[in-house]
DNA sequence: CTTTTTATTTGCACTTAACGCAAAAATACA
DNA sequence: TGTATTTTTGCGTTAAGTGCAAATAAAAAG
C-alpha cells in the first residue's frame, strides 16, 4: 500500500481515477440530454443506463438518486461564490464585496449553455423545484460563513449575516426568475448589476421607512 | 339533481362528505403519531393504512403522496396569515402590519402542540427537508400578495414587497431554527417579538450603511 | 320500498426508484 | 506471472405510486 505513481508531489490520476471520472461525466452528460428530451419523468434509470452503457446498478454508485444528477453541479457554484468572496479586495464595502463576487460566479457558471435549460427543467418538474429550494438554503449558509470568516467575526454580527445572506440570495433567487422569463435582451452583467441597484436602493429605503417609523427604539 | 339538504341557504354536510372527512382526518393522525414513533422513513404507506382501517389504495385517494401528510395543514397557515395581514388596523405601518399579523398567526398555528414535533421530524428527515423548503416558497408569495393587495398597488412597488416578503419568511425560517434549537425558555410572543427587534433593527442599520457607502446613487 | 344514478372504496396488476449482497471483472502491485 | 484491491454487475427485494375495473355505499327518483 505504498503510494504510487507520484510524480512532483502530486498524485497523478491512474486509470482508474480516470475511467470513473469519465463514467460520471458520461452518465451526467447523457442523463441531462435525455431530461431535457423527454423530461425528467419522461426518462427512467435504465434510460440512462443503456444510453451510458452501464449496468442499472452502476448508476447508484455514482448518484444517490436521480434527482441528483441534475444538482451534481451545484456544489461547484456555492464553492466559487465562497472563493470569489474571499477574493475581494480588502477595502471594498460589503455591498460590492457581494456584488462583485455573486457577479464573476454568475458570469462563471453562465459560461455553460446548458444552465438554462436545466433551469428550465426544474422549474417545469415540480420534484425538482423541491430540491432546488433546498440549493438556495446551502446556498445561504455557505455565503453567510465566507461573509463571517471575511468580516473579522464578532458573534454579534451573525444575525445581520446570516439575515444579508439571507436577502441576497432571495434576490438571487428572485433575479434569476425574472432572467428566465424575460427575454435576456440586456447581458447577464447587465441584468445583474440592475437588479444588484434595486437591491440596495429598496433596502436603503427600507431602512428609511423602518427609521422613520420606530424612531425611539 | 336538484339541490339537496339545504337548510336555511347553507348545504349540510351529507353522509358521504361527513366519512369523507372522517377518514381524512384519521389518516391524518393516525400517520402523524407513526412518523413520530417509527420516523418517516420507518413507516410504510401498508402501517397507515392498515392502521388507519382503509385500503392502500385509498391512501392515494386523500393525499398524492407520503410527504404531502406531513404539510396538509401549511397551507392554512398561509390562509391564516394573509386574513390577518387584512384584518391589520387601517393606519399602522408596514413593520407593524407584519409584526402583528404574523404574531397572531404564530399564536394560533403554535396552539397545536404537534407542530413542534413535526417541526422536529421534519428537521430529521432529509425527504422532507427539501419539501419544506417549499413552503417558505409558497409563503413568500401569499405574503407578497397579501401586502400587496393591502398598499394599494402600485406596480413599481411589486419588486420591494416581494423582497420584504423574502426578507421577512427569511427572518421566519431563522427565528424557527433558533426556536427549536433553544430551550424555549420566553414565551413564544416575547420571542417572536424580540426577533422582530433584531429584524427591524437589522435593516435599519442595513440601509445607513448602504446609504453611506453609495451616497450619490 | 325498490330502482336508478352517482360517488367512493377496494383489489389487483404494473412500473419504477432504490438498496443489499455476493459473484465477476478490471486494475494495481509485487 | 500471481495476488490483493477496487469497481462493476446481476439478481432479488422492498416500497411508492398509478391505472383500471369491479364492488360497495349513499343519494335521488319512482
Amino acid at each position: 500500500m505504498a503510494d504510487a505513481k507520484e510524480i512532483d508531489g502530486g498524485v497523478r490520476e491512474g486509470r482508474r481515477e480516470r475511467k470513473r471520472r469519465q463514467t460520471r461525466e458520461r452518465i451526467e452528460s447523457v442523463a441531462l440530454s435525455l431530461f431535457l428530451e423527454r423530461g425528467f419523468d419522461g426518462t427512467t434509470i435504465e434510460d440512462i443506463t443503456e444510453a451510458a452503457d452501464v449496468s442499472k446498478r452502476s448508476f447508484f454508485d455514482y448518484f444517490p438518486s436521480k434527482e441528483e444528477v441534475v444538482f451534481a453541479w451545484q456544489d461547484s457554484f456555492s464553492d466559487e461564490l465562497a472563493d470569489a468572496i474571499a477574493a475581494q479586495p480588502k477595502d471594498a464595502s460589503i455591498a460590492e464585496v457581494i456584488e462583485g463576487a455573486l457577479t464573476s460566479a454568475l458570469l462563471a457558471a453562465s459560461s455553460d449553455p446548458q444552465h438554462l435549460a436545466i433551469a428550465v427543467l426544474i422549474r417545469d418538474t415540480p420534484a425538482l423545484c423541491a430540491r432546488n429550494q433546498l440549493k438556495y438554503a446551502k446556498l445561504e449558509e455557505k455565503l453567510t460563513e465566507a461573509l463571517y470568516a471575511r468580516s473579522g467575526g464578532a458573534e454579534e454580527e451573525r444575525f445581520r449575516l446570516r439575515l444579508l445572506s439571507a436577502i441576497v440570495v432571495s434576490t438571487l433567487r428572485i433575479g434569476g426568475e425574472r432572467w428566465n422569463e424575460g427575454l435576456q435582451e440586456a447581458s447577464l452583467q447587465d441584468f445583474a448589476h440592475h437588479v444588484f441597484e434595486e437591491l440596495w436602493t429598496a433596502l436603503s429605503e427600507l431602512g428609511t421607512l423602518l427609521r422613520q417609523r420606530n424612531p425611539n427604539r
